[in-house]
DNA sequence: CATATATTAGAATATAAATTCTAATATGTC
DNA sequence: GACATATTAGAATTTATATTCTAATATATG
């Protein structure tokens, strides 16, 4: 019943994520997306009950894409691996990246996000959260505040920092960030087993 | 000649730095600024020609604020110093650091500076990259792309990486990260001579 | 083939903020 | 004390965008 769809969800986060990767969340506007998919305001709204849900979805999209793969490394205990997907995502995923790593949540989408999306961002969270001190269990035989964040600093801001000069300018990060990874991984959590 | 001034720019630069400190650049209205400070919204246009602009004295004096100590510790030939002046420096002006390592210049102030402005951005990026490059050079004996990547990595990212998770949540960074930045410093550099 | 309705279509409206404009006010100088 | 002018004052205007609203359109279903 009804007439069918020209466009769907996905194209219009997809082009709403590469408005926002290219030129940052404030060019993201509705008339923007709806330009870059060809279609009128209305459809946007339609789908979409407001631009900050629609940010939210790209957000949603992005943290999903990171944290699978880090995830799967951490369960299988190899702390260094983890640590090496940053770059490996981030030269797979520029745009997604530019997202993830460039951009605060809540510079994205400061609004009230319905619970039915706050639901989906915690349970995001809790899962990274709930893999990491797994992670540091095992790692360290105790999770204490000192063993979590020498963990966090070593997996995560690391290779953050590794790679977001190369964000900011647009161009992969060279290998010699996996490099800098390992020699740091090494120097903060000790030769991995 | 004329009437006396009841407001002077400095007000209004650290009215405008304490608001796009507490709620992000994007709070930091015309409107916003002239109420912190007490003013009428003509006096703020009265001593600055447009958002951007007052957003650019902003963006300089943070600046500015970051790197005069870092260049000195660097011009000592004290690379680990260097290092640990971001933590110091973000425990001593929280508002500033969250300007400074929260948000990129672009999102700042997007818009056309004046050349004066533009001048001034130069000049600061000039003198902190010549200071590396100096640096660099009496370190390793030469300033290839290699070096320089990895002094930039050591004291610059290194630190960054160690501070922003705290920088976001609005407390100051514990003293474990000045231990982090130092063995990830001796891993990456070698031991200080 | 008629009809209900999901969807497109885009014009109209609302809103928030930047910027401009005109007037009022002090104060140093003659 | 009168005048020129730097500055305050804040109302009016403009602009950019989000959001709403009304109408048109196509198609699955009976």
């Amino acid at each position: 019943m009804g007439r069918n769809a020209h466009f769907n969800n996905e194209q219009f986060v997809d082009a709403a994520l590469k408005i926002a990767a290219g030129q940052g969340p404030a060019a993201m506007t509705i008339a923007a997306v709806a330009r870059e998919v060809g279609a009128p305001v209305g459809s946007v709204y339609h789908r979409f009950l407001s631009r900050d849900m629609l940010l939210a979805e790209v957000w949603l999209k992005v943290v999903s894409s990171f944290q699978e793969a880090f995830l799967q490394a951490l369960q299988k205990g190899k702390g260094l691996d983890a640590a090496l997907h940053t770059p490996r995502w981030v030269r797979q995923y520029p745009a997604e990246a530019r997202i993830l790593l460039l951009y605060r949540r809540e510079e994205l989408a400061a609004g009230d996000w319905q619970d039915d999306l706050k639901e989906r961002v915690l349970r995001i969270k809790c899962t990274l959260e709930d893999g990491m001190n797994d992670y540091v269990k095992r790692a360290f035989g105790k999770a204490g505040r000192e063993e979590r964040n020498r963990t966090v600093y070593a997996l995560i801001d690391v290779p953050y920092a590794a790679v977001i000069r190369y964000i900011r300018q647009g161009v992969k990060p060279p290998r010699d960030v996996d490099d800098y990874i390992r020699q740091t991984y090494s120097a903060i959590m000790g030769r991995e087993k």
